[in-house]
DNA sequence: TCTGGGGTCCTAGGACCC
DNA sequence: TCTGGGGTCCTAGGACCC
């Protein structure tokens, strides 16, 4: 089989080399038509939960004006004049097909030169690559990709990864040239990259940052690229922004990162189905997300020494920034690390007494789980009390049956029955990768 | 009563990402 | 009527220490 694997004493090693990142397109658009092939071609669009928002978009989609991130009501009548298929988020599916392409490009280019980035983006090292070699490999790296697991992704190459993903991002805007393969190798092509590309599409540049140039003339990243790492220390978040001047530059200054295999933080957040006036809902779906935190804890091993919980109360509407729309938390320490899903549920629904006023109506709240450490009451610990480790056992037996059965065939007494604040999810669909009730049917 | 120059740790909040 | 959910990193400022 072909591979890209770093070969002994390879003469690239440690010469700075290029940084890849490869990028799946509309990636939960893909994951939805790999099951329905009936829909190549035509527009389809993901949800996102509670079927609030578009979050993915096929090509078709886009050209027929749907905007991402617009909430789905607004984006309706165009939707159902051009019927466009609509799907609800199926993270079991995504998940799945994520963990596809990232394996495959682990093998490609060998694990270690593999940063997972996002469900749908991963940074490759490339240093072992020569340079030109390093349109073909990528060309490559693509097919083999597209061949064995169905998705289609996109590379962009450069020096550093803000450059890669410039590359990125121009070679999906200009498919048919590029073939979603774009390596940025010298000066020129890098320059002419960089004035083609607009300071809000840069890597690390939000709206603030994006208005703020703007408004100093500053439109194009090659523009960005001109300014001193001084100014940009006071301007642009201090070292946040002397990094991107720098990397704009050609000079690697966001390396290559270790797998992320423990989260610092995890958090457990949803909008209610509708709208929530009672404490007793709001405590059963903080029991919830609690649970649920708790597993995604367990899953890594580790334990919490802090939880927090917030509400959201429902405002009044024209507000310019419903995202940010003020929330009412508190968090506290407890006595010792924790993961077993009793021991944090009871706090956060203490927690809860303390935010809740009654007459408010609600209509989001979130458990947050922070100064994660690693677990030490794992099962057969000789230094906890017995008792500690059956509960252990007794997490890991419930997070077993949950996963292999169906979600929440297990669950704790405070977390309800009713679920009067469950979210909408109408038009998910099935689990084809993940349940066996659920497997692909071939008519 | 008045008052320097460090240093650390913690928290809140702002910015960004997908 | 209806606008995800889940993360990261950085900075400023307060509390406290010597």
């Amino acid at each position: 089989m072909k591979n890209f694997l770093p070969k002994q004493n390879s003469p690239f090693r440690g010469l700075g080399g290029m940084k890849a990142i490869v990028d799946c397109n509309s990636f939960y658009c893909s994951c939805e038509r790999l099951f329905r092939p009936d829909l190549a071609n035509k527009p389809v669009v993901v949800l996102s939960n509670n079927d609030g928002c578009i979050i993915s978009r096929s090509d078709e989609a886009k050209k027929l004006g749907v905007q991402m991130a617009g909430p789905y009501f607004k984006a309706k009548p165009l939707i159902e004049k051009y019927g466009v298929t609509t799907f609800s988020s199926n993270y079991h599916l995504y998940g799945d097909l994520s963990w596809r392409v990232m394996e495959t490009l682990r093998t490609l280019v060998g694990k270690e030169n593999v940063e997972v980035y996002s469900v749908d983006e991963s940074f490759l090292d490339l240093h072992h690559i020569p340079s030109n070699e390093l349109i073909t490999a990528s060309k490559e790296m693509k097919n083999i990709v597209e061949q064995w697991t169905g998705i289609k992704v996109s590379i962009g190459v450069a020096p550093t990864k803000v450059l890669s993903k410039v590359a990125n991002r121009l070679s999906k805007k200009n498919k048919i040239e590029t073939d979603c393969v774009m390596v940025l190798d010298d000066k020129e092509k890098i320059n002419d990259a960089l004035r083609r590309t607009s300071v809000e599409d840069i890597w690390g540049v939000g709206f603030q940052y994006a208005t703020k140039l703007r408004q100093l003339r500053i439109n194009t990243a090659f523009d960005l690229k001109q300014m001193s790492t001084a100014w940009a220390h006071r301007h642009l978040g201090g070292v946040v922004g002397v990094r991107l001047i720098k990397e704009l530059n050609g000079e690697p200054a966001i390396e290559m990162e270790d797998e992320l295999i423990n989260k610092k933080m995890i958090a457990t957040t949803r909008m209610f189905g509708q709208p929530v006036t009672k404490i007793k809902d709001i405590k059963e779906a903080i029991a919830t997300y609690t649970s649920r935190a708790a597993e995604k804890l367990r899953r890594q091993n580790s334990a919490a020494k802090t939880i927090g919980v917030f509400i959201v109360p429902k405002q009044e509407s024209h507000t310019t920034h419903f995202r940010h729309g003020p929330s009412v938390g508190t968090y506290i320490h407890l006595p010792v690390a924790t993961s077993i899903t009793n021991e944090l549920i009871k706090p956060a629904v203490q927690l809860v007494d303390r935010l809740f006023e009654e007459g408010n109506i609600y209509k989001k709240a979130g458990v947050m789980l922070s100064n994660i450490v690693p677990d030490t009451s794992i099962q057969g610990n000789l230094f906890l009390p017995e008792i500690k480790n059956n509960q252990r056992l007794l997490m890991n037996m419930i997070d077993n049956v949950n996963f292999s059965m169906r979600d929440d065939v297990l669950k704790f007494a405070a977390s309800g029955t009713t679920r009067d604040w469950k979210m909408r999810q109408e038009l998910r669909s099935k689990r084809y990768t993940t349940r066996w009730n659920e497997l692909f049917e071939i008519k």
